[in-house]
Parts: C-alpha cells; structure tokens; sequence
RNA sequence: GCGGGCAUAGUAUAGUGGUAAUACGUGAGCUUCCCAAGCUUGAAUCGUCGGUUCGAUCCCGUCUGCCCGCACCA
C-alpha cells in the first residue's frame, strides 16, 4: 500500500530517524550540503559495498581504483573542463535568459557615421546576417535615411559599462536588461601549497572519471587486464551548482559511482557494449528494490550529445518531484584517452595482442550518483500501511541494504534471564550483520520503531526460548513470525539478502 | 541569479509587544507473555545579526536556510 510520497514528508522523517541532515546546521546551514546521520551511512555504505561487490568481485573484467580528489589542473585542461566551466554567463533581467558572453555578439549600428543604435544575437548558423536582418530593421524603425554602415561585430565578452547599458537583448530588443558578463566556475578552485597564486591553482575535481583515464596506462601495466576491460571507482565529486535543488538530488558535494568500460573503437562493437551496460545498470537498480515501473531510459538525442560523444542513454528515476536522471551511460568514443595523450605527451595506446594492433581504445561510462541512487531507494521504500486500524509506517529496504539488518528484543525487561539470553543472542547475530537491540517500550511499539528505519528482521526472546532455544522471526513487509533457532535464523537471513 | 512564500522543542503544529504551548517522539521508573496500551516523572523550542521600544519570538531591515515558479544543469 504505498502512498504519494511529498518530500516534506520524507525529510521529516529523515531528519527524525537520523539519515540525513542539513550540513553546518547549528551554523544555520550552507546551502547544497547534506550530512548523513547514523542510520544514512549505513544505508549509503551499503548501497557503495552491493554496487562493489556485484560490478567488480563478481565480474572478471572489471578491476577497481581509487584516484585522489585534488589533481594537477592540468587534467582539467586536457578534459575540457577548465575551459567549458569558466565562461562568463549573461542574465537578461527581463526575459530570464541566459547566455554565454563569448556566444552573445553586438555591433554598433551607424548609418552614415551617425550611431542609432545597437543589435545583438545569439552565436547560430550565421550570425553576422542576423545582425544585419536586426540592423536593417531597426534602421527602418528609426526612420533614418541613407547607407547602412558596415557592421563591427563584437564579442559581448568585450563590451564595456555603456555598451553592457546600451545592448538589447536579444529576447526582447530593449536595451538595459542585460548584465555585465559574470564568471560562473562549476569547479570548486583551491591552492596548493602555501603560495596562492596562478601556478598553485587547482580544482576538486567535478567527476571522477578523469581519475580513471590518467591511471589507465598505469592499470595496464600492472594487472594483465585485456580489452574489453573496465576501472570502477567510487568517490566524491563537487561541482559549484548555480542552484542546488530538490534535498540530496543536486548537491555541490556528491559521490559518483563510475565505471570506464573499455572497449575496441570497431564501429560494430559499441552499441552492442552499450546496451549490454544499460540493461545490466537497470537490472542492478531492480536488485537493490527499485521496482522497474519507476525506472525509465531517456536517449539523448544526437544534436544534444556533446561532440565526443556517440550516444548517451540516461536511466531515470520518477522521483516525487518529477521524472530524473538517475544513471548515465554514454558511449564517449576515445576522446578523453585522447585529450591525455596528447596535453601529456604520453602514449595511452593499448597493444591489443590477439590483433597484433595498437589503439587507443573507446569507453562505455556509466556513471550514476550514490546520492540519487540513495533518494531512488528511499522513495522506492518509504510505505504506509495499516495494522489493527493503526496507521503504520515503514521503509520497504532490500534486506541487502537496510541500515539495520536485524533488531533483536527481549519480550519483558524486567526478567533478567530474558535480557540475559537476548544480549548473547544480539552478540552473536553482530558478527555478522548491523544488528540492535531494544529492550524499552512495549513490544509493538519497538516493532514499529525498527519499521520506520526498514529493518527487515525484528526477533523476540521469549520465555520459551529459555525452554527450547527458538526465538520468534518477525517479518517487516507481512507481520508474520514465525519461530526458529538460532542456526535457522542465520540462514534464513542470508538467504534473504542473497536470495 | 530573478520573482513569490515560509522559519516556534527531534518531528508536526498552536500562540503572544511583558521570554511560550499541544500532540507524537524521547530519558528514568513501575507495569506488561508478541504489534505505537496504562501510570509516575524528567529533558528539550521562538534561525542570524541589527534597528524601533522601558521591554521584541511577535514590528522593521540584513543575512542564512527551506519550499514553489523561471532560468541554469559542460
């Protein structure tokens, strides 16, 4: 019985159980951060351990790596981040548009020497007779007789404080609504070092993927890995959103889960690779308990696809604020390997042995967001039900990833030979699994407190577990108990979380 | 970044120009033989800074944060 989930509702209920909290709260907050309390690094460290587990320990092809999250800003030249993140934007105050300053062009409009006016337009097919189109006509409103002057067509990166006032925009045509270019760097900038200055410059990094491609010749030359072979990785990432929105989807610090699958650059090769990853990440997301009805694949289309890439496919997620990208894999050609080959001056060809052949090889990526990934489960999870006319609140986690796999209890507290057997019971389950004990409050009441954090398994010793060694199982999702020794119940768990 | 709304215990909310409350939750104790029972008792709140005022949680301004639109999201 699940219910529409708001987000109000899910972080309150975050913040009351300890998953996640506003980061620097005491502070009064900052902006695009969030910490995870006790029970969210459970979960997150869960999620992190199966995608391990299951995309490199249990795969023969695929070997892990953890790269450093500071590197020469040198890698962010060869990616092309550097350059693509630190253009100056242009806000129309009026029409609410955004431009890039160094696609935004002006002139100058002079008819006979006298200057009346000025005609701006976005960077297109050609721009320059868009600007005459706009100087013609503004001629004409004008009402000015004579010869068009030849138009001087700028940059608005290079308009001064009077041409910034006098330049339309070109969504509306009235002057003065644009501003001043304003540099927005999505790089976080840091020094390294104790001198700041232009040459200790560098970045945390906006992806972890760079990481990747400048240890790949180092991962070559020390592992046997043979094409087709990935590099997993998993780590944070920071990028300086302009608006940080909707709880944990879009934060300025985050964690990526990323693999580069590299593959052959034969044309035939690819889109067979790509769709091998696409349905093996869908699959994996329907493993971890998000159910395959809220999962979507959203293709780029091909004149949105940035120039490297071949194609991208994003498998979304219906999250309660709408349809969102959840895990992109793109088919990105050899252009990172590329970049780096040549900004280093070192060759990160591949001798492919079965063809006698040396090249540099392509790439499938997946990359998804450990933190969206966490948000898809918990919108995935969260339930309501009813229980003897009580409403009831639980968290439907995969018992693989539940925060708390198991609650052990004793059915009274004040009979010490229950506590007794129960805390040896509690310690013996710990060596395998997070596992809680709770002794306080009526036994319904910790049944439902063990619901809302989604532990899977509550078991109660009662007073005929001191006769025959049994203890009552009760199940999360049905209610029901059933009883079992000690040897049934490891089983019964493992099974549960394997199963 | 723009426009609008909001900010009171852990959570959800009430309320007042003379420093506050209800519910749930939570600590301690009693009770309790399986689904938020009961009793006793405790802790805990007006986002920040400034102004007006004898006095501000309340009025005004600033900042910060949250929500909703727009724009942005290599």
């Amino acid at each position: 019985m699940s219910t529409e989930l708001t987000m109000e509702t899910l972080t309150s209920l975050l913040k009351r159980r300890g998953f996640v909290y506003p980061a620097s709260e005491i502070y009064g907050g900052i902006n695009g951060f969030y910490d995870y309390g006790p029970l969210g690094v459970e979960l997150r460290q869960n999620i992190k351990n199966v995608w391990w587990k299951e995309m490199v320990h249990q795969r023969d092809d695929v070997v892990g790596l953890d790269s450093t999250i500071i590197q020469s800003a040198k890698v962010w030249k060869a990616s092309g981040h550097l350059d693509n993140f630190t253009d100056p934007l242009v806000d129309c105050k009026e029409s609410k548009m955004r431009y890039r300053a160094d696609q935004l062009f002006f002139a100058n409009v002079q008819v006979d020497g006298n200057s009346i006016g000025y005609v701006s337009a976005q960077e297109c097919a050609d721009t320059e007779a868009e600007l005459v189109k706009k100087a013609l006509e503004l001629k004409r409103k004008a009402g000015v007789q004579g010869e068009l002057d030849s138009l001087e067509i700028k940059e608005f990166t290079e308009a001064t404080e009077d041409e910034v006032a006098l330049v339309p925009s070109p969504a509306t045509g009235k002057p003065g609504s644009l501003t001043p270019p304003r540099a927005f760097n999505m790089m976080f900038q840091t020094y390294v070092g104790a001198l700041a200055n232009d040459s200790s410059k560098t970045y945390l990094r906006p992806e972890t993927a760079q990481g990747i491609f400048t240890n790949f010749k180092n991962v070559v030359d020390s592992t046997r890995v043979k094409l087709p072979f990935g590099i997993a990785q998993i780590g944070k990432a920071f990028r300086n959103e302009i608006t940080p929105r909707n709880f944990i989807f879009r934060s300025r610090e985050f964690e990526q889960m990323e693999i580069e699958y590299f593959i052959p650059g034969d044309d035939d090769i690819w889109p067979k690779m790509h769709r091998e990853w696409i349905d093996n990440c869908l699959e994996w997301l329907h493993g971890i308990g998000i159910p395959k009805d809220r999962l979507g694949e959203d293709v780029h289309p091909k004149e949105k696809l940035s120039h490297y890439s071949r194609a991208t496919t994003d498998i979304t997620f219906d999250f309660p604020f709408g349809r969102q990208e959840l895990w992109g894999i793109a088919a990105r050609g050899n252009f990172d390997l590329t970049q780096h080959q040549e900004h280093s001056g070192k060759t990160l060809e591949y001798f492919d042995e079965a063809r006698k052949e040396r090249y540099i090889p392509h790439v499938i990526e997946p990359s998804v967001g450990v933190d969206r990934t966490l948000l898809a489960v918990l919108c995935s999870a969260y339930s309501e039900d009813e229980i003897g006319g009580e409403k009831r609140t639980l968290m439907r986690f995969h018992p693989k990833i539940a925060p708390i796999t198991a609650a052990v209890f004793p059915l009274v507290k004040n009979k010490p030979e229950l506590v007794e057997l129960t805390k040896k019971l509690h310690r013996k389950l710990q060596r395998r699994w997070n596992v809680f004990y709770d002794q306080s409050g009526a036994i319904g009441r910790r049944y439902r407190r063990m619901d809302e954090v989604g532990t899977p398994f509550c078991i109660t010793v009662d007073f005929d577990s001191l006769e025959d060694g049994t203890f009552t199982v009760r199940d999360r999702d049905t209610t029901e108990q059933k009883r079992m020794t000690e040897a049934e119940i490891i089983a019964h768990i493992d099974d549960r979380i394997n199963g």
